[in-house]
DNA sequence: CTGAAAGCGCTAACAG
DNA sequence: CTGTTAGCGCTTTCAG
């Protein structure tokens, strides 16, 4: 192993200068520099990662906790996940990975124990029981998701109330009268999942406000239960034809069933989604969709992250503005 | 900040003590460590991860590079994930997330800074370009994967050859002469990826060995892409009964499909499948499956790990024999 | 069985 | 602009 002292001798210089001249907080010159940075080329040296935490107490590590529960789509969570960790890397630092059942002792274990300088967490509740520790741990945090209160928390999420919203006033526009939102599993309401919630909320507001007649249907990650919530639609709303969904797992299987009980999409049916772009594309009928930006909104977490581990002051709540890309998936009301 | 001095002074004992203590790496007083332990709880002392790792080695991290590849279900890489997590937990470890982007630059850098004590590697190809990294570096590491060439590394994985086997031999069983076997995405095979191929030698292997008509077709994972499959199989080979599928993602699709085409499941088309016996349960028709024991061989992957790190000698190739379990979508050729 | 003391590799005052 | 000197919190000799 090469320690920054082999690199001192190798360059001539102290010990010090070395770490000086790696971290930059102060001044080197233009020579010695370059001395240091070809002797450390040529020795291959590399800081240890866990000498520098005792004193300077960043371990360039930050924790992560992903949601793997009942409900979550996996897929999506993962999108976030890797958005961590290349952008963590592009900021120098690693990614711990916390499960969920672990939350709160991991948050603590990783506080107390200082593996981590800074934590994100996923998969937020409305009222959720983490908060009163993340606000209590001395090291700093950023929530994906956006709880009722955010005080003395930084948070980054989609807007999900105004993308709720988004969809119902893009339905409206094309004539629609009847919509409905088919939405995550039930479980994840029964949690009082922040961004479920919120959906339902904007939804709703924006589906009163234009006077529509409207349901909302939690619905399983299966294509049988699509098929169940389908059929149920349109026994209790005949005059259905414009549809949200907010489930990744069952877009395709949802507009199969409505095509098997003998709705063309987009022409008796029009489907909006809150999902990644990619997937509403690759679906049989492309589906206008508010994009569901987790690359982004992972990348912005790391940042207000990194921004917190420097001192910088940050913002407490972010929320990225919703995006609708029309695609086949939505048309005119047929006579409207 | 609470210190191992501030136990030490709590417990009117030495910090070295206090260390061993909790080490037990020398016989300490049945009083004493009474009394340590008391100050430790009432303290609430958790040693700080950083400052161990300087003189002892231990960082009490494992790193994991999940594969975040094209054609790979994600829901399983995560399964494999989740209990590499858990399971390091148990032992005392935390895990560091690597993708698969900076794989072999991950590696390195882990190594040479020491950020972690070993490494667990997934989605391991035959011709790995990672191996002679994983067999120079100077830390244990453990494939969850079979490569061609295991010398001087630790491998564990179901037995995926075996697998491809066991499902032919019960479909001969039950009396089914012309079978098929429905892969993994085509970049999966291009890549080289180990438990693929595998599958397709065993699965070759096996129908040659009882002369049976064969085919192996790799399948993108779209339900689209499963349609096109299914409808290719039956016109080139019209006496099609016995199904092996590889996919994950497409397994209730194709059934569908294969359904929509008018065959019955199992009275005209037995169904074998390799996958976790969760998903082989949920399809609407409940597949016979070998199952992909998932949590088991992570699990495996980290006690071997941890067990390299304790200095054990493990086993070099560990290949947990397959297990079929019959569900609903086999039965004996009609007319057999 | 237990203390005192010497580092681990690095960073950050303190001194030029 | 650079070198010398203390530590960080912990483990592990070395001495009882």
């Amino acid at each position: 192993m090469v320690r920054i002292t082999d690199v001192a001798r190798h360059a001539g210089v102290s010990p010090s200068t070395v770490s000086y001249a790696l971290s930059g907080k102060r001044p080197i010159s233009e020579e010695t520099r370059r001395r240091v940075a070809e002797s450390i080329r040529t020795l291959g040296y590399r800081p240890h990662a866990g000498a520098r935490t005792p004193t300077g107490r960043m371990s360039n590590v930050l924790a992560l906790v992903v949601p793997l529960r009942a409900g979550i789509d996996v897929r999506v969570a993962m999108r976030f996940a890797v958005s961590v960790v290349t952008t963590a890397r592009r900021h120098g630092h690693d990614v711990l990975l916390l499960t969920q059942e672990e939350s709160e002792e991991g948050l603590r274990r990783i506080t107390e124990t200082a593996s981590a300088d800074g934590l994100i967490v996923m998969d937020v509740q409305l009222h959720d029981p983490r908060l009163p520790l993340l606000r209590s741990l001395d090291r700093p945090s950023v929530l994906i998701g956006f709880p009722a209160d955010p005080a003395g928390l930084t948070c980054v999420d989609l807007d999900f109330e105004a993308a709720g919203e988004r969809c119902v006033e893009h339905l409206v526009r094309l004539g629609h009268r009847v919509v409905a939102l088919v939405g995550s599993p039930p479980e994840v309401y029964v949690r009082g999942t922040a961004f479920a919630q919120r959906v339902v909320r904007g939804f709703t507001t924006a589906a009163d406000r234009e006077r529509l007649t409207s349901a909302v249907h939690p619905c399983e990650a299966s294509p049988a239960a699509a098929h169940a919530v389908a059929g149920q639609l349109l026994r209790e709303h005949p005059g259905l034809t414009g549809l949200v969904v907010h489930n990744e797992a069952i877009l395709e299987p949802l507009i199969d069933a409505f095509e098997g009980l003998g709705l063309r999409v987009p022409v008796d049916l029009s489907v909006t989604a809150i999902c990644p772009d990619e997937l509403a594309e690759s679906v049989r009928v492309p589906v206008t969709s508010v994009a569901l930006p987790a690359a982004e909104v992972a990348a912005r977490a790391v940042e207000l992250l990194v921004g917190k581990l420097g001192g910088e002051g940050v913002p407490g709540v972010t929320l990225l503005a919703p995006r609708l890309t029309e695609r086949g998936s939505t048309g005119r009301r047929a006579g409207a």
